[in-house]
DNA sequence: TTTTTATACATACACATTGTATGTTTAACT
DNA sequence: AGTTAAACATACAATGTGTATGTATAAAAA
């Protein structure tokens, strides 16, 4: 009659990283990275700073798993809401208003776009957003080009300019902006790329 | 025969700002805000803390005062090199290129861009590159739309996005990416607002 | 000109926070 | 069953921030 051994270490340490990382999150996201101390993120966890220094290097390490989180979610959301246009320009349209919807919503922009390039470093944001975030935006481009569709230009700095035409699209919806009103001078944007 | 008094209030306190804010400025740009402390800013500048927290209500607002010398430098730039082109567009594009140049001199673009919004917040921000370096994009845009030379959109979204548009692109530009090569894209954007 | 006041600092301090070092419990392995 | 190692928990040392207090000099008042 063996009662304890109630949890293993690989499901106990599943569900502790879930706690701060979640933590972690909702505090980024309300007071930011240099406003949240690790106290106050253990206490929400419900854990102590021990549990935290076992499992994250330091805080910023913790940041760089809610980045990351963050960053997965929207790239499944956008992947979730693709669908077939008629032309590849179309395609790119709603590709983008996919990503600024998924990136404005629970908080993430606060998290990648506000905080991410200070707390991580901009290069290192773009490494997680090439990896999670751009696979699909790459893949349209990439068929555009291709098909002659848009204008002759580099692959690797178009997708990061769009990219990053769609990061500043999404901070100014999270600023107080509508998305009715932001989102026809992005469709304008791409409507430049065609040839 | 007074050899004393030798220096007035007023140009001891200006002294001792511009020496706060450059130390500011080369730290901020060098290693970040969070990790520059005050003890190092007062060390290169010269000074104590007493003097950075008798002028500057707190770190925070040292990093205000180099970002609004920074965002002025800019705007000045800008009305330097602003030139008269044969079309709104041409205009706005050379404006465009001007100012992506300008904000990724002399650091411009970490103390603005990458440390700005999580620091200052976006709204305060966005306040200050407002009274600073929006000036003549919103009168060219605004010039373009009365003469019907681009799509008729909502002047102040299209500034914002215009502008971020050009932020993220400046960031490219710091991140390593040729400006010739990122400077064709933006173009394109602007292209895909002619009317 | 003398006295008073206010400015521009300089110094000391209290508090918070970070990362680490060390101790303890329990799962996993031999 | 005994040993090892993972997963914490606790204590600590160092650093940094903002404030409170002290001091010297410029500026204003008398």
């Amino acid at each position: 009659m063996q009662e304890k051994k109630a949890i293993s270490n690989q499901k106990r340490t599943e569900k502790t990283r879930k706690l701060l990382i979640k933590a972690g999150k909702k505090l980024f996201v309300e007071k930011g990275f240099a406003a949240t101390s690790t106290p106050e993120i253990v206490k929400t966890a419900g854990v102590t700073r021990g549990a935290l220094y076992h499992h994250f290097s330091d805080k910023q390490d913790l940041f760089r798993a809610v980045v990351e989180q963050d960053c997965e979610a929207v790239g499944i959301e956008i992947n979730r809401e693709s669908e077939d246009a008629d032309s590849f320009i179309d395609m790119l349209k709603t590709g983008s208003s996919a990503f600024v919807k998924a990136i404005t919503s629970q908080g993430r922009a606060r998290t990648i776009l506000i905080e991410g390039p200070s707390v991580l470093g901009q290069k290192e944001l773009m490494a997680i957003e090439d990896r999670f975030t751009r696979l699909s935006l790459r893949q349209g481009l990439e068929a555009a080009l291709k098909h002659g569709a848009i204008k002759p230009l580099a692959l690797q700095p178009l997708v990061e300019l769009v990219s990053s035409m769609l990061d500043g699209a999404a901070l100014k919806v999270e600023a107080g902006f509508d998305f009715e009103e932001i989102e026809p001078i992005v469709h304008a944007f791409i409507d430049g790329l065609a040839e």
